[in-house]
DNA sequence: TTAAAACTGTACAGTTCAGTATAGTATTTG
DNA sequence: CAAATACTATACTGAACTGTACAGTTTTAA
């Protein structure tokens, strides 16, 4: 007996991510999907009961994914700001990627018309930034760091290094930010949060 | 002769608003709009040509609106401190309400598939900070903030304000913010920015 | 080998919707 | 008043899409 193989329904996930991420949820029809995965409408249905149902898996791995990758660069570092400069570079570098701002906004849009929002964020952000800011607080303990709510500390990085492009990235004014950029902006964010958080 | 009248115009513009934010572009369909105005499907198609072409009015009428509001609290104050606080405190005010939140998710999500997002950044978040920039700037010039790019400085003084719960807020994690943790954050804000940009 | 299960392709029912057509009604202006 | 114009209600067209049905084919496990 045949088994539904667990890398073909990862493979459509995949597919699916790509079609919605190109031309949105509800103009992706189930059809193209299938086409493009290389099976029948039928056996994509014998995977996910419904076009919603593999649009919130597409999401939830895309949001796990991404999130597990951003936060590799965190390592403890002989130096403060080397490390969070670190950091700092490779998110923006994840961050700016197409497919995840695709993700951001198909997420943001439909936090609007149902209860996925507060799950992707329970798994995306919320996770990761909580690593870091258990991160922060050592550092503060140790006295690296000013004290402070390491959670609104990891927010005001965060706010740092999304200041400058994020905006205009999401809104397609630009449709690329270079790796001079990227770097320019994580040396201007880091530099201000540690000036914040300096021990004083 | 009967004239199409532009307050009926300016009606339909705001109620096809309210549908498009309720239930997204796609799904909200012009029968519904005519049926809200009161009129018929057809005096609708006499109005607009297209369901894009009155989705394009209601966002440029939207952000436009918004942004005018945004930033009337911009005077010249005594004090910098309280000027800058009383522009945050009323910039989270406009900024979590329902329907600005709702164009934010419509903005980004359409940014991914047409060139909207760009013509509404520059009527919109670039007219508003740049405003915002040349108040920095001549503050600045004054002596009574440390110089730098006041381009920078406004986006870091956004990014700030909004670092706390605009996330959460656009993700449907939290449907309210309180004038209390709008203050909190304004504060935070505030406090944050102008350590940032005090005169050394 | 055999039979259960998965797969394919196509067709189809049911629905929804943008946009048009039409026929008739109200309103304004000259 | 009369004619031009805007409006209304309703019905219709054509296209697209979801989800299902089905008949036949391939794969795989026992």
């Amino acid at each position: 007996m045949r088994k539904k193989s667990e890398e073909r329904r990862q493979a459509m996930i995949d597919i699916a991510a790509e079609v919605f991420n190109e031309i949105g949820f509800e103009a992706a029809s189930m059809a193209e999907i299938s086409a493009r995965v290389g099976g029948s409408k039928a056996t994509l249905y014998n995977y996910f009961n419904s076009k919603e149902e593999i649009f919130v898996e597409v999401m939830m791995k895309q949001v796990g994914c991404q999130f597990e990758e951003l936060f590799m660069a965190l390592r403890n570092e002989d130096d403060l700001k080397t490390g969070l400069l670190r950091l700092a570079t490779h998110y923006l570098s994840v961050v700016f990627r197409p497919e995840v701002i695709a993700v951001k906004r198909l997420a943001s849009y439909y936090a609007g018309k149902s209860d996925l929002g507060p799950m992707l964020y329970e798994r995306g952000p919320r996770r990761g930034w909580t690593r870091i800011a258990e991160f922060l607080k050592v550092k503060m303990d140790e006295g690296k760091l000013h004290g402070g709510d390491p959670w609104i500390a990891a927010m005001q990085f965060r706010a740092l290094m999304e200041a400058e492009w994020m905006e205009m990235r999401v809104l397609n004014v630009v449709t690329e930010i270079t790796l001079q950029q990227q770097r320019e902006s994580a040396e201007r964010a880091v530099q201000a949060f540690i000036y914040l958080y300096q021990p004083r």
